[in-house]
RNA sequence: GGAGAGGUGGCUGAGUGGUCGAAGGCGCUCGCCUGCUAAGCGAGUAUGGGGCCCAAAGCCCUAUCGAGGGUUCAAAUCCCUCCCUCUCCGCCA
């Protein structure tokens, strides 16, 4: 949520920068709702005043036993008025309140102008492309060829976009987790926390799931909960409605947490495979820090989601999303790429986002200045994948493939695996 | 699921219609005092919204005692609904 009284007074320049991401926002509807509400609120809070004020009088003179029977018909009146205002007071501000919830956020300065995800510009490459002397499998041939991935017993269980992982798969899934969440934790300091995969729909308003992005979650039929997309909604309303110390900064969770995605509106895409499921796991990084820290803050997370593919040998690449490609509430996206040598392209990994404050505003989390003086201020939040572990499997599957159908498990895997070094 | 108890400020804990944004204690901040530490003394110490102001400081108004509604001139206090926590019973991994 963008800040209500920077959006009323500086029309244009939000305009200009939200119409960058391909938004056409009609900041003149909000600003005469804005009127209006200032208007009442205005009368609203005078008649309170009025009332308050008299009603202590009418105290006392009741002490005195004086008759106060004028002053209490007359705010009588004064009671019916401010409920008929209240009214639409309530009803302006839930509108308004409406209104900011379905604007995204403000792209940073930093972030390139384009308008889809082929303006999204490379930042950097890491590791060496394998060159195969066979034409490398894809995920699903290898998967299912070693009898690790099985996904039409899956489909019987539940249904397309499932995955039944078997034997070396399952293990694999398990070994890359623990691998990751030791990573995190051991060399780049963050806290472990393992939150509810169920949430109420507060948390989803917070981080910015609802009001708008409904139809991408699943949500339980008899009851107000709905499973997480992604961990980042769980961890960073750890500290809703929470006022931080300072010296707490930065804040840094990792969490291991299946992720549930309806992906209505990607029908045909990615099909086959485990790349696009309504069910994978994933390891999310979680960060709250000071304003002026968040950007370097940015770049120590995207740093920490790399090293997983550097130590696991994968070759990537960063990008840097452009307005146009960039989600709701981000303000500025780096995405790591993995290289996937069945489709010759590299994929998404892991998605590292800096959301600044907007975030923070809608879940009201805030640090107060050192030494307890000053206003609380809001925190900024940021969140990356480190990584997305369905996917690593496939990237593994794929660039460590042997001609006669084995996979090689990287080195740093191996005592997360027993020590086993192939499987098949 | 059944029965009961309870949700008040950073914490603890009082408060059953007006003098309560809320006693007391703890903590914290600043100042004084003490050779150090401890103790002691004094002052301060919630958050959102709005207004005055170029801004800050400050002042004023308003809201907030789990959430939402209601009664009343007036609600932490009375009524209704919901949520959460705790205890016992049942069930269960």
């Amino acid at each position: 949520m963008l800040d209500r009284r920077y959006l009323k007074n500086n029309k244009e320049d939000v305009s200009t920068r939200l119409k960058t991401r391909g938004e056409i926002p009609n900041l003149e509807d909000f600003w005469a709702l804005e009127q209006k509400y200032g208007e009442l609120l205005l009368q609203v809070e005078g008649l309170k005043a009025r009332r308050n004020k008299v009603s202590a009088q009418v105290a006392v003179m009741k002490r005195n036993n004086e008759d106060a029977n004028k002053l209490i018909s007359d705010m009588q009146l004064v009671g019916e008025q401010i409920k008929a205002l209240e009214v639409d007071l309530n009803q302006k501000e839930a509108e308004a309140q409406q209104y900011l919830l379905n604007i995204p956020n403000i792209p940073h300065a930093s972030v390139p102008v384009g308008k889809n995800e082929f303006d999204n510009p490379e930042v950097r490459r890491w590791g060496i492309l394998r060159a195969f002397d066979f034409p490398p499998k894809s995920h699903v041939e290898i998967g299912e060829g070693l009898g690790i991935l099985d996904f039409e017993r899956a489909a019987k269980i539940s249904g397309a976009r499932f995955c039944l992982y078997k034997r070396q798969g399952a293990q694999l899934e398990r070994a890359l987790i623990n691998f990751m969440l030791d990573l995190h934790t051991r060399q780049h300091g963050y806290c472990e926390v393992l939150p509810p995969f169920m949430v109420n729909p507060q948390s989803l308003i917070a981080t910015g799931q609802l009001p708008k992005f409904a139809e991408e979650l699943f949500k339980m039929a008899d009851d107000n909960y709905y499973l997480i997309p992604t961990a980042e909604v769980p961890v960073t309303n750890i500290h809703r409605d929470e006022i931080l110390e300072e010296e707490q900064l930065p804040l840094s969770y990792v969490a291991y947490t299946p992720c549930f995605r309806r992906e209505a509106g990607s029908y045909g895409k990615d099909t086959r495979g485990i790349i696009r499921q309504h069910q994978f796991n994933k390891v999310e990084l979680v960060k709250f820090s000071r304003p002026e820290d968040s950007y370097t803050q940015l770049e120590i997370l995207l740093h920490d989601a790399e090293m997983v593919l550097q130590h696991l040998e994968i070759p990537y690449r960063i990008i840097t999303l452009c307005t146009g490609d960039l989600g709701f509430s981000a303000a500025k996206t780096y995405d790591i790429e993995a290289w996937i040598p069945s489709q010759q392209r590299y994929r998404e990994i892991s998605s590292c986002s800096n959301f600044e404050d907007f975030q923070a505003r809608r879940a009201a989390i805030r640090y107060r200045p050192k030494g307890g003086k000053g206003k609380p201020v809001l925190v900024h939040t940021l969140n990356g994948s480190g990584l997305a572990v369905g996917r690593t499997v496939v990237a593994i599957l794929e660039n460590f493939q042997q001609a006669d159908g084995s996979v090689i498990i990287p080195a740093a895997l191996r005592q997360y695996m027993g020590g086993m070094e192939k499987i098949g």
